[in-house]
DNA sequence: CGGGGCTTTGAGGCAACTCAATTCAGGTGG
DNA sequence: CCACCTGAATTGAGTTGCCTCAAAGCCCCG
């Protein structure tokens, strides 16, 4: 498809979506013109500080988003106060469980975060009529039960190393910005989310940074901004 | 639907299909009768035995499966040997990876199992000529993707004997007899398989699960026999 | 009865946790 | 501009829960 041509194609869909970073994300990729507009009457974009939490767990929640731009940390706790990250959405990536309306976790923007709000209802509806958005969203659904069984590796059986190894090399293959060589990024979590996304706590984690700092894997600046040198050394410390 | 009616549509199907314990499953539950038949013309039924390997870890599978009795461990290896299991899947449910050929892990049989085995480039055709069956299939990812989610927080946040705790009680809630109370059941996996399921070793599986029968919660016939006298006193082991 | 696999039990060690103190960066007000 | 405060991160010391290694018990099966 030529350039002109696809131009002609965007005329008929919201003048919101047009520069949009999820418009050819999982939903929005999936969508007919008249789809797209209709879906646009209805959506609403949100601004969103670090920490806000999108979604309750537990709650009745009413509404799916996109994400437009920052990262989002999906969450369980336990009643005693115990908690894990049990996924980590960029954009432009759909948030929500399709076809269940109460939440088993939180949603809660790990970064400052745009995202993109639309009615249950109204997506659960399209998702029956267009066979081609079903696709997309059982395609998105498969690639996060790969990312949680890869995770579940990781907290059953890597070693604390092992583990933030893991996590700086997931973030640093998903970093938004793709600098030509994803060689250094900001980390979109503090120690305590990491040590809640890998199980430990944050002590081991910041043992296990000055680790691979001392070890010159890593290097770190201002706390949150990592450096690597040699992506293959990062990934030889995962040990799979 | 009365019964006669009933009896009338299954007329039209493969014989082997009307009394499969998967005939009303995720996959053969959504398909029409003549998809049935045409599955049917091209799946074969196989017998295999405790610790069957059913699809292999980095291989290219050409095959799904439907499981029509006995259980399936879903399982990762690292190079080093450490392993990891991160699903059991019970009849009727459907094992494989819609829409990617190399598999990221490998199913096992956990127990003798009879499983329905078909061609991938089949399934992938209907899938998309049956938005019914797209739908069903999407059903059981969400659903593996909720229990691999609720079982990251046992892997990161819960102690051995809360882990042992969990376990036991996800397999007496999937046990297959359906026994008046569900209160007593045979374990599907050897000691080993436990703690490859729980991120732990043998020996801790083992001494945790003398510490529930000490403390009352369960009895234990012949190492896989369990016995549950009060459901509500294991599940408050968990303590979530 | 004797061998082999699986499970349990015991003793000791180590990796990760807990508790506590210190450092650091950034913001605020004098 | 500096003193102070606050929250986050690091570092240290001591403890503990789980792992490792080793031995013994149990059950099936020939």
């Amino acid at each position: 498809m030529d350039v002109a041509h696809s131009r002609v194609l965007e005329v008929g869909i919201p003048v919101a979506c047009r520069s949009c970073q999820a418009r050819h994300g999982v939903v929005c990729g999936a969508l007919s013109n008249s789809q797209l507009r209709e879906l646009g009457r209805h959506s609403l974009r949100r601004t969103v500080g670090a920490g806000c939490e999108i979604i309750a767990q537990g709650s009745e929640s009413s509404s799916y988003s996109n994400i437009m731009r920052g990262v989002v940390k999906l969450c369980k706790v336990m009643p005693d106060g115990r908690q894990q990250i049990v996924g980590l959405q960029f954009a432009p990536d759909f948030v929500g469980r399709p076809f269940v309306r109460e939440s088993t976790l939180s949603a809660e923007a790990a970064t400052d975060a745009e995202i993109c709000v639309f009615p249950c209802n109204l997506l659960d509806r399209m998702i029956s009529e267009a066979p081609e958005l079903q696709r997309s969203l059982h395609d998105q659904a498969l690639k996060e039960l790969d990312a949680a069984r890869e995770w579940m590796l990781t907290l059953g059986r890597r070693t604390a190393g092992e583990k933030v190894a893991s996590l700086l090399y997931l973030i640093a293959t998903h970093a938004e910005p793709q600098t030509a060589t994803s060689t250094d990024f900001d980390l979109p979590l503090s120690r305590a989310e990491i040590a809640d996304f890998l199980g430990m706590t944050i002590e081991t984690v910041s043992r296990q940074m000055t680790r691979l700092r001392k070890s010159g894997v890593i290097r770190i600046e201002n706390f949150r901004h990592i450096i690597v040198p040699d992506m293959d050394e990062l990934e030889r410390m995962i040990s799979a």
